[in-house]
DNA sequence: CATGAATGAGGTTTCATTCAT
DNA sequence: GATGAATGAAACCTCATTCAT
């Protein structure tokens, strides 16, 4: 990716802000929507314009090429998942209720938000390919989560309503598990249950085994401590 | 994908035994690879047939054509994996190391056999494009597993290890979850954490959370059942 | 090239100097070290506004376009390279100093130029479609130094420093041709030799050799003429 | 340059040679007259396709793409020099005979194949970019010449027809030059010199002028060696 | 006089597939 | 049954240039 976004020499910055702006978000948006759906190499720039209603040339105007035009995608739909999340001011509320508020803004917002599934997959299907690594963008924005998970499980712990092990990687990872799985894997899961996992009561049912399994695991063990670290013991 | 699979228009069955059953192999093997690290769209007939060292005409000799012989990958890691977990014979045991083994067997095969989740990642991918469905093989293997699961489930309840109201269908879904994130998302999970999510330690602490989560989910409520609802209830 | 450069439609020339000069200036400058480097093909217009931190339409202001730019950029190579040689005021010289200086000056001003090698080069390739052709100021500035040359060919002939026959135009392309060869071939030589010509010791022993190859021809023949015109006969 | 050239895996050697050498000739042949006119950038690849009347992919199927298409033209031209080189047996002729033969066949061979001479520019024009650094070939076709070139300067100073302090590599180089330069600069010195540069009569007086030059300078100094060196003498 | 925005034309490369023995 | 040779279609990307203020 040698190829720089021509970040073009304005002699002064326009007060009405120009259009530039709004045809880059326009093709930002179509080629998420894109890039989502068919991946990096299945993503065509043609269909992008086409939907963008852009001249193709301005997909290497404003960002350089393909690539990068994909780089862009993938931070864009990062910075708005992790934005909302701060959004939520967890800190400021009682560990429970604020556990159960990062659970369902999860599951909410992968469920509205397909795209973001789409642009992973896409992402990690590229591996060592892949640009992630290459932004530094996303991994600064992610470090303050885990923080305020970690900030929130060891609130609980103190409180006596979480248990007092729990890694918050480990969870975040977890989360992120359960509530991703059935729609990055609607296609192969419909396809051998021979269900419709679109279906907004099945998805309901699925967010409340979501909450049943993490507050499961999260709830602290209750007076019979040691037969439960059996029964989850391995070998 | 109106074009048929030509397969083997000779009528008589070679008693030789012949190399044309190895040559095929070969192929699937070389296809099972490039289709799970670069998807369907991204899998490149010549590259196949390269590392198969066969000519390139014998894909359309042997399979018709390239979606035929990715189909036939997608049919052949689904039947690798369920034909191993029927070997594991979990109904002649009891539910308590049935459930640890099919845990075990689930986070390990999926940690060796990555291609079955590249494969299902591209199916995922092409999403109403994909072949799958059409695909009655799975499907039929897949249902016994689905009983045994529910047997599982319903052994360990009268057993008193497991609790009653487990859903056979999400516990498999939540379970593939946790086997699968790490592995599928290793990409993005590396570069947003900033750590290595395929070292050993690693991958072993991974296994470990995911059989405490599940247990802790499948462990029967004791005690102070009410407080529990109250904790995981949804607004 | 019917398209004709519009250069400074406005009427009065401006009284204040303004900063138009230099921005021509700049351009033209970038423009030189561009198609010298890249050939007139290869040379990118955006990277030559690039360069000059300019806008892009001035480039069409100026020049008009691309190949009017490019014209621009050949002439004033070779202004800049007759103006310094007329400058070395030969004719007022001893024929022998006169020569020693001209052979100095070439060696060194190419050296020390190799745009002027590369707009040369760059000419060169276009051949028929190239534009120098059209240039009359290029091949007025040309005529005196020819002039100059054989001036000094002949007092050297009268002084018996030199022979009689020198052909002043073949000497002027010989000259050339000793000054250029290392430096318009230097990726070549530098291959297939598998030496660095850029080091400054090898540049000045080619110097030195140049000298001597020159000064061996121009010697009047001594002694016994009759063997080097054997020696040199061609069948 | 990642892209490999397909060297196609044929089962067993076909007997007749089959017909793709000859294609794969072609394409050479008129991807020499292409890139030594146009150079590498002003090469078009589907003007070398219409000439050889192949299709487009093929250039892509037997050399792996445009640039590695280009680095066999440049081998190609130099093996076919060095190859003529070779055939004239130089060593065992009489040392006066060789060079005279060596110096006849440098021009004459240079004047019948611009495309050397074409494809050299392009080659130096590209200058780091440029891959004829990557080709063995060319280094090791090159050192025999040279080795041949100092035995006949030697045997020449040994049988006094030669000066003893010629270095081959500087007479090579100065061989080139003056075969070189007229040819190399057909357009730009026939435009200032309003000459013909490739009118047969001027080309005969060129070589003759060039072996004048050469031999002046190989002859050994006779008598007066002293003032010769005065004469040639640098600051 | 200057500039931000946009574009049509044409280039290289990739790809699965078929032709013709 | 197997193979060498070839190909049409479509993808990505580049470039000088112009539009509209």
């Amino acid at each position: 990716m040698p190829r720089k976004a021509k970040v073009r020499r304005t002699g002064r910055p326009r007060l009405d802000g120009g259009k530039a702006p709004q045809t880059r978000e326009r093709i930002l948006r179509c080629a998420i929507r894109e890039f989502a759906q068919q991946g990096f190499r299945g993503g065509r720039v043609e269909r992008i314009v086409d939907d963008a209603g852009v001249n193709l040339r301005l997909i290497y105007h404003y960002f350089g090429g393909k690539q990068e035009l994909y780089l862009a995608c993938l931070e864009r739909v990062f910075v708005e998942l992790r934005r909302a999340e701060h959004a939520l001011e967890l800190r400021a509320m009682p560990p429970l209720d604020a556990m159960r508020k990062l659970i369902d803004f999860t599951f909410d917002h992968l469920s509205r938000h397909p795209e973001f599934i789409g642009m992973v997959r896409s992402e990690n299907q590229l591996g060592s390919k892949g640009v992630l690594r290459r932004s530094r963008l996303v991994r600064t924005l992610t470090a303050p989560l885990l923080v305020i998970i970690e900030d929130l499980l060891e609130r609980g712990c103190r409180d006596g309503v979480f248990r007092g092990d729990v890694d918050a990687v480990q969870f975040f990872i977890t989360l992120q598990a359960l509530a991703t799985v059935h729609i990055a894997n609607r296609s192969t899961l419909s396809a051998i249950l021979d269900a419709n996992l679109a279906d907004p009561t099945w998805l309901k049912a699925r967010r409340r085994h979501g909450h049943e399994v993490l507050f499961s695991y999260l709830s602290p063990p209750r007076a019979v401590k040691r037969e439960r670290r059996t029964l989850s013991g391995e070998r």
